[in-house]
DNA sequence: CTGAAAGCGCTTACAG
DNA sequence: CTGAAAGCGCTTACAG
């Protein structure tokens, strides 16, 4: 059954190969009649077409590419899942490339252009600049369709669907200031992902605008370690008065360790978290967001995708949802 | 540079496209001189052999496919991050099939099948006992090696790797007996993941051992709907003692339900998790769970998928590892 | 509307 | 150790 081919069917039908290609390829191509004949065998046998075989005759696999460096963090778990809907409705296969720092990028890449997909989708990197411009150079050298999905690089004219992030968190950290408060502290993850160094250049500007200096703080995104950090840094007296994190996970893991050495929150410390996740909804209390549609970047950059590969004409080649603030108790 | 083919190394290194294709699959068979100089072209042209043709001329497609139900949920994600670390050292591509309920699951299946992968990992499954079969039969009948992974149906001898949840579940609510407890809920999803009927049943026959009746409570994934449903029924004067969950976040959902109503946790209700996920350490207080290795199961599978590929002997087909109860504050 | 034939870029016996 | 040739299962001009 695996192996019933186009032959077979051809064969059973008592027409030749080229009519059955086209009954699936074409059918307008086809008289109805023998066109009925050749449906009927197909499904008699359960024949489908090889897609291997296929994507090499055609040179197009209908498969596109996903890189990027993990695949097991809830945000990029919830862009797969918009991207996997899209590609489904469109009929592309999906093909996953995780990229550790540590790798040879260049080589990955290439394995990835090896694999013939239609198009790629990056995302979520940690690259560093310039490996990043490396990596597009490569992909567009190869003449693969790409698309940027919840990444941001600015020093090329490349297709993105993401947030504004810089003017997201420039935004609440405007709000934070303007309810008066000037100790605001913005925490980064270790990892450079290319969205949140955006997030940190809004959360910058708001705060050299009002004259006051930025105060970054640079955590693990790993529970154990951070509220340890986050508890040392209570404790040392650091006035506080807000708290914005990348990640919601880090803000609630903050937000835990204030409580418990007697800050109120949000009395004392206002928290927020820039993503809106399930764990915004599960603490207590609850999770003050700037809420990102992740699962939306995903279905867009995957729809945009879908474009270019077709040759359809794109308005626009960059798209930035839109994003709200999501008041909660924090 | 993309299509650099096979036959432009073989002519710039004077020598035949057999030789070449030698060089990359059975390099020992090849002089040594002229090994090296084909290997010498190969990288002047950045030549990567494309693995389409590749997978065409030889039969395999060192690709695997990964069929599930969703890939958004943490638990997929966590095992994909174990998988996608093995496949990558084993040099297999990855292939995504999502399959939700509402698919023809048939037809879903044999896309994949038609995609001519060399192995499928079946994993975290959504499906009826029925269709399950179906599905096993539908793959076996390809003759594709197949793993369900973080899934387990007894009804066929397929190999598998997971956790005994049964026993697992039976363990931990033995030991809530022990401890005196009677009112022991337990919280099941509204979909039908295999692994979750199994922890039911663990739980079931530990309950029915102590002569009382199973008390289970069917609830929504999603925060905002069970916490209502938590609510109604804390306030209908039920009387509970303990909770499990099939899930993480959905215990901590009821735990926040429970101290708002003014129950006091541990001392009136104890609550249990079993996963073991970021939400048990975040959530206040903090989680006790049966910890499942979410990320060693993904691994494990890939491994033991990469054998059958390979026609390995296999000395167990079915793998169930080790779990442990991590206490906490709950 | 349909068929014969070339070709996609590789691998793999088969000779030599 | 190396090359010529067939073949993997399709698609796609090209004739008719």
């Amino acid at each position: 059954m695996a192996n019933t081919t186009i032959y077979d069917v051809a064969g059973a039908a008592k027409v030749s190969l080229a009519t059955v290609s086209r009954v699936m390829n074409n059918p307008e191509k086809v008289n109805p009649e023998t066109r009925e004949k050749v449906l009927r065998v197909i499904k008699e046998l359960g024949y489908h077409p090889n897609a291997i075989a296929r994507g090499l005759a055609s040179r197009k696999s209908t498969t596109v590419g996903i890189v990027m460096a993990d695949v097991s963090r809830a945000a990029t778990a919830a862009l797969l899942g918009g991207i996997t809907d899209i590609a489904k409705k469109y009929d592309y296969a999906i093909k996953l490339f995780t990229m550790d720092p540590e790798d040879d990028i260049k080589e990955a890449m290439r394995k990835c252009v090896a694999e013939q997909v239609d198009g790629i989708l990056l995302l979520n990197d940690e690259l560093e600049l310039d490996d990043m411009g490396m990596v597009i150079d490569l992909i567009q050298d190869a003449q693969i369709p790409l698309v940027l999905c919840n990444t941001i690089y600015n020093e090329k004219d490349v297709p993105t669907v993401a947030i504004d992030y810089t003017k997201a968190t420039y935004d609440i950290t405007k709000k934070l200031l303007a309810e008066g408060k000037k100790y605001i502290y913005f925490a980064q993850t270790v990892h450079k992902y290319s969205i949140n160094q955006f997030k940190a250049e809004g959360y910058t500007k708001a705060m050299e605008e009002a004259g006051l200096d930025p105060l970054i703080l640079k955590s693990s995104g790993d529970v154990s370690s951070n509220s340890v950090q986050f508890r040392e840094f209570l404790e040392g007296g650091n006035k506080v008065e807000a708290f914005i994190s990348v990640r919601d996970s880090i803000a609630v893991s903050f937000m835990n360790q204030a409580i418990e050495l007697g800050f109120k929150v949000p009395e004392d410390i206002k928290v927020v978290g820039l993503q809106n996740t399930k764990y915004a909804l599960l603490s207590r209390p609850t999770l003050t967001c700037v809420d990102t549609p992740v699962y939306d970047i995903g279905a867009v950059s995957m729809r945009l995708l879908t474009k270019y590969m077709t040759h359809k004409d794109v308005a626009d080649n960059k798209v930035f949802l839109p994003y709200r603030i999501v008041e909660r108790q924090s």
